[in-house]
DNA sequence: GATGAATGAGACTTCATTCAT
DNA sequence: CATGAATGAAGTCTCATTCAT
């Protein structure tokens, strides 16, 4: 019986990456169920045979992005032993990763904010997941004498933040105006080091490149 | 014949100001015309014709709010000397307006980014418009050397991403476990601060809390 | 305002009538709105205009029908001053309106049964009101001793239940195959009369033929 | 391999029963073959391996209805010298078997009627055959004398269609305002036996009890 | 200017039926 | 024999928009 399994749980997972993709080209209100049919290769009554409606393929979709970014994060932090550098990397793996699936971004960003309440809260609630790591780090660095004292809750929030407004703009501009986002984001991970009292170092950022490999 | 033209731009507000309150309550695409109408004391028919369409009463929406805030914030600006602290007290205004207008706030912060690539877009650019400003105050200041030397563009627009992160999870958040939002802005007026380089002064936000008198 | 009021109304009884007739012809769950749309002139969102769903536009048919019955049975009973004359025109006169208005026959005596709990419950309900108005002349019967002491509320709704399988037997006979029913109604209106204690008279049904003019 | 056969058979057995009780708890249009799967502990290919579709469960579950009734009928009957006392014997094991089995007395008195014009004919045919075995006793009857001559096969397809009134009110009824059907059941005998100018004996009634022993 | 009845394209969803495993 | 994933036609209902009154 695994072999339906294994048959159902590849069937999910194309639908999942056909409906992102649509999501983030046409919007989820825009989007038809036709429309993820047939970009899944499935019929209409394919999807509904695995998931229970329109919503819930968005929440799957959110779900399945939150599952791959939280392993890269985990895996980001725990090759740290700085936690301004963990941090850092948590935030870097965050970016690079988005970048990577551009579709995810785009629904996690956009589409799932201005999707309904119920969206929102629950893209809200895995944010505030990220920020959880992040703030962390930022008590332990306190603790360590690395930076200054501060309410690491909102610190951590208001990075995620800055890095969601970065996603949000690079999701939104048409690929022709789209410029690389690496120049911005030294420019951006430099105010935030500051923004809690850490000497930017140069070094840091890159070292958190490694230990990124498999994609 | 300006008693006409007064009445038709009193009937409109009415509608934006219902729309506003509509979109910020079901949505903007769970919103109907039907309900809009009702909201405004008129009919659907009379709806259309003061607006072409639904999308244009969300675009008036948005270029209200863009009107209201602009104003708040040149006069906010034109009110300190210090380059930082005009930075400071555009934020500030930012904050202090949206959140008197909850309805507005949330369609400016969310309906509108998740309402398709035409809305967002807008969205963004009046987002950009501000950013704007405060680039100004942030290249005087280093231009005064208050400020260490940075791509103030991209810090700009980092310090709206922040208050669009605060403004979101303000407008998302059911008014039961919605906390006054002081508490967090103070923290992040420090981090936005020193992001730049700038000391944090107390007085610069006893300061800037001038001239917000009538809205 | 009233201009709208008589086309809104005459519209609704276009929609009533093409709508008993599609449920008649096709059966209330193989009818599609649109179907009803199509025959009642109309475009699908005018059938959702006036009524909120498909339930409700059966519904209303079923009001209909007993509006219709109601009225000419409260005037058969009227014209009649012995209680069984009066008890039998009442189920004379049920029997022939239906005769004459098949569709509406169809849909109160099978279609509105077999189409749910909340339909069979409508129709039992208008088919007690009617024998409720029978039972009240058995009662007088009985109180003149015309007719035997008998449990009144059953031996109505008997009446009405003879009358409801008749009806139903014509309904769902073709009408190549189906007779002129008067033959078999004499045979059940001595029955009937019979099952009561009633001694049959031929001049009573006579009688009650007058009176029942505009249909 | 009447091994085979005999589990065929009582698998088939098991999915009827199943059927019933769906289609007499959800109704017939509303019942899907999930459910009816699920009921009767198979999968829904199983269903199609016994039966060609949901139309042909439906009559079956009628057949056996038929078949279950046709044989106590016949019984009842052959139990009895007089045929007014046939006749009614009839009638009581009809209504005692169909109050026994209440899931196939709805399908069978509404669930069928409503389900469209194959199924309605398929019940009134079984609902002739019934008719018919009492007409046989109502011809001898009159051949003996013991009633009226009448049109007999009017006077027992009224008979059938007054247990058919009995039978639907009570499956249409919810438990709790069910009352037991012996007292109306009374009166109602009483009306049919004098329906036709038989004198109605209690010693009847009394009669017919015994024999419908084995189910 | 205002009203609200009417339109019709299109949305989401259901479900009897099929068939590879 | 049985399973359940898959199909797709068809169904109910919504809603932005139009226009006669």
């Amino acid at each position: 019986m695994p072999v339906q399994q294994t048959r159902a749980r590849n069937r999910q997972r194309k639908i999942l990456n056909a409906a992102a993709t649509v999501f983030a080209t046409r919007g989820f209100r825009e989007s038809g169920m036709d429309e993820i049919a047939r970009a899944s290769g499935t019929s209409k009554g394919g999807l509904y045979f695995h998931f229970p409606g329109k919503d819930a393929v968005l929440l799957a979709v959110l779900d399945q992005t939150a599952v791959l970014l939280r392993s890269k994060v985990e895996r980001a932090i725990a090759a740290e032993t700085e936690p301004v550098a963990a941090a850092e990397a948590a935030l870097g793996v965050l970016l690079r990763t988005l970048i990577k699936h551009r579709a995810l971004a785009r629904v996690f960003a956009v589409e799932a904010m201005g999707a309904g309440s119920g969206f929102n809260t629950r893209a809200l609630e895995i944010q505030d997941e990220f920020a959880e790591m992040i703030r962390l780090q930022l008590d332990a660095a306190i603790a360590q004498g690395v930076i200054e004292p501060i309410d690491t809750t909102i610190a951590a929030q208001a990075w995620i933040g800055v890095l969601h407004g970065v996603i949000t703009r690079w999701v939104t501009t048409s690929s022709r105006e789209r410029r690389p986002i690496d120049e911005s984001y030294e420019t951006i991970r430099i105010m935030l080091l500051r923004s809690v009292g850490a000497a930017p170092h140069a070094a840091i950022e890159a070292r958190s490149h490694r230990g990124s490999g498999n994609g």
